[in-house]
DNA sequence: GACACCATGACCCCGATT
DNA sequence: AATCGGGGTCATGGTGTC
């Protein structure tokens, strides 16, 4: 970012840096990987990695598997020689970027007249800067945004930008390329408000026209929401008859707030007319999605917008259980696709209620084999002999990042010991454990004892290899921490079953916000090759639980990891669709900390410094679907 | 009213560093 | 001895649904 903002060789990756030393950093013996700059990794396959017995035609083969044309891959070997297959990985990703360059320059102003910039603005911007620059500016629009609303989400974001938040070189940065255009008010660029600027910049971000922003703000006045803001801004474009910044777009219609926005703004401009018809998303119960093994027939087709259509898949989640409007939010963004919500005690030993927004198939799936345990009982069997009978649960309840504290549990002993004469305690000591026990997992170790789950026994519930989490230097309150943020592998893998299908020779994966990996456990689990894998994750060890796996379990495939969403700008998304064929599915679960209900502090909803990355989500979904349609 | 919820921040302890 | 930072421990309440 920081070098993207600042001109230059931006878009050129520096090969000739310290690579090696990072390089030796990881520490990889078996794989080959490479650190790209901004912390990206590349960790090759293992039949990829540099022996100097491998053949040169197997070698070209791998590449070739990749997506690159063979006459690339040889040039690219006999350029760098056999030994290296980290160089030749960059030279071909490098080629493939170059080899684009020629069509970018026209594909960015589509990119950006279809995010709502006016054709003369982008037209302009990309005149006096270089294109890779602009190519950026949606990426610094966000920068800009999460500095103003996300501070500390992401360290190396920060550190891209600038570590100084009242710069005025960054708050400058977004607005110059503007600063001459006849939509921008001086006002605002001379003696800029900050909320109002921040709220520019997040509608900016969200895809809309600076204009828009600027107008619906001074319309709808000083304190309106965003989601006001948005509400006034698809208004005013429905009111248009003919737009002509749609006029001037070959491709489609705008996906995201197009449809859903303008449906609802179209209805609610209409309220005084007859009343509200849609209803707001209501969760289901039970919360079966369109079903589940043990009731697959429930909903055995529907019908998808045609915006949301696939290739590429994607696949969306985050907690069922979210302020109110969110999941509305998500699904107008995300296509208008209705969120299929799934609890996934049906799937396992314990409940994780989740929302999840895809445009996958449903018919046909199939769960994982073999069969998770089904009830506490099974997954915890020694548990059984020390389970009171009053203790009803058959299933434990959600996994969280934290667990019960020793002082707790002693006090619930305590409690117990007081009343051991008796048969059964009380009622209200009862009352008081099992409400204890709902609230923290708590299990039976012992007579009187209860203790909650070890990091080994939640990888288990959650579908995860025994001690996946464990080693490379993480710490037990971070193995929680990692796992409560998870997928349920079982769970996710019903759903994206369908792929195995659908892709015999393999899938490319974007996976975001990846964590430690549910989707490609998931994936792997259901036998579904992995060709490519671009995941990104902001913790480094999560990152490294990741490639632990992926060398652990052989894969075959190569593993690219970055570290922020941020990183994946329309420039580098592009790189890796060239390169390797495209995505065939776009997977990921945005940060819940302002969703979740546990978090008293600060439930912000979707605007929440953490929770606003679902619209780094759609951004980069929205950038694969338009570059791979028009490929 | 009961129940559930991919959490946060203050505080303490301990080992490493200066 | 002073300082620092990471890990562990602990208490904490509001929102939404049923």
């Amino acid at each position: 970012m920081d070098e993207n903002a600042s001109g230059g060789d931006s878009d050129d990756i520096d090969w000739n840096t310290d690579d090696e030393l990072e390089i030796a950093s990881y520490g990889l013996p078996s794989c080959s990987s490479m650190t790209v700059n901004d912390g990206e990794t590349i960790a090759g396959s293992t039949e990829a990695s540099s022996s100097a017995g491998s053949s040169s035609s197997k070698m070209i083969d791998h590449f070739v598997g990749m997506g690159f044309s063979e006459e690339v891959v040889a040039k690219a070997i006999q350029e760098n020689g056999e030994q290296n297959t980290d160089l030749i990985l960059e030279a071909l990703l490098k080629h493939s970027a170059s080899s684009s360059a020629s069509s970018s320059k026209s594909k960015l102003i589509d990119h950006f007249v279809g995010m709502g910039f006016s054709v003369d603005m982008v037209a302009k911007a990309i005149q006096e800067n270089d294109c890779t620059v602009n190519a950026v500016l949606v990426g610094l629009a966000i920068h800009v945004h999460d500095k103003a609303g996300a501070l500390g989400q992401s360290s190396q974001a920060e550190q891209h930008i600038n570590s100084d938040q009242n710069s005025p070189e960054l708050d400058g940065s977004f607005l110059d390329g503007f600063s001459d255009t006849d939509s921008f008010e001086g006002e605002e660029i001379t003696n800029p408000d900050p909320d109002k600027e921040e709220k520019l910049v997040s509608l900016a971000s969200m895809g809309y026209s600076v204009q828009e922003a600027s107008i619906a703000m001074e319309r709808c006045g000083p304190n309106t929401s965003i989601a006001e803001l948005t509400d006034f801004i698809c208004a005013a474009q429905m009111a248009k008859a003919a737009d002509a910044l749609l006029a001037e777009i070959e491709d489609k219609p705008r996906p995201k707030p197009s449809n859903g926005y303008h449906k609802h703004k179209k209805r609610r401009m209409l309220d005084y007319e007859k009343p509200p018809i849609d209803e707001p998303i209501r969760l289901p119960n039970p919360m079966i999605g369109f079903g589940v093994p043990s009731n697959p027939d429930v909903i055995v087709h529907r019908s998808l917008p045609e915006a949301a259509a696939g290739p590429p898949y994607f696949y969306y989640e985050n907690v069922a259980l979210a302020p109110k409007g969110v999941w509305d939010t998500i699904s107008r963004f995300l296509y208008d696709v209705e969120p299929e919500f799934v609890d996934s005690k049906y799937f396992c030993a314990a409940a994780r209620k989740r929302g999840y927004v895809h445009n996958l198939p449903i018919e046909n799936r199939h769960h994982l084999v073999p069969l998770p345990p089904q009830n506490i009982y099974e997954a915890l069997p020694l548990s059984r002999k020390w389970w009171p009978s009053w203790d009803t649960r058959s299933h434990l309840n959600c996994l969280q990042t934290c667990i019960a504290s020793a002082k707790l549990t002693e006090r619930i002993r305590k409690a117990l010991e007081e009343c051991d004469g008796e048969p059964e305690p009380p009622h209200h000591v009862q009352k008081f454990v099992m409400d204890e026990c709902r609230k923290w997992n708590l299990v039976w170790v012992g007579r009187n004892k209860l203790a909650p789950l070890e990091p080994d026994e939640v990888e288990m519930l959650l579908g995860f290899p025994k001690n996946h989490t464990r080693g490379g230097g993480i710490s037990r309150t971070d193995r929680y921490k990692s796992l409560g943020n998870s997928f349920q592998v079982d769970t996710v893998a019903y759903h994206l079953s369908v792929l195995k299908e659908m892709y015999p020779d393999g899938i490319n994966v974007l996976s975001l916000f990846s964590g430690i990996g549910g989707a490609e456990v998931a994936l792997h689990r259901l036998g579904v090759r992995m060709k490519n894998v671009v995941s990104v994750d902001i913790s480094e060890v999560n990152r490294n639980i990741v490639r632990s796996w992926w060398e652990q379990t052989n894969q075959k495939g190569t593993l690219i990891d970055f570290a922020d969403v941020q990183q994946l700008d329309a420039n580098r998304i592009e790189q890796m669709i060239n390169a390797f064929g495209g995505f065939d599915l776009v997977i990921g679960g945005s940060p819940c900390n302002n969703l979740a209900g546990s978090n008293r502090h600060s439930r912000d909803g979707l605007e929440g410094k953490e929770s606003s990355l679902f619209y780094d989500y759609f951004r980069i979904l929205d950038l694969v679907k338009n570059m791979m349609q028009r490929n």
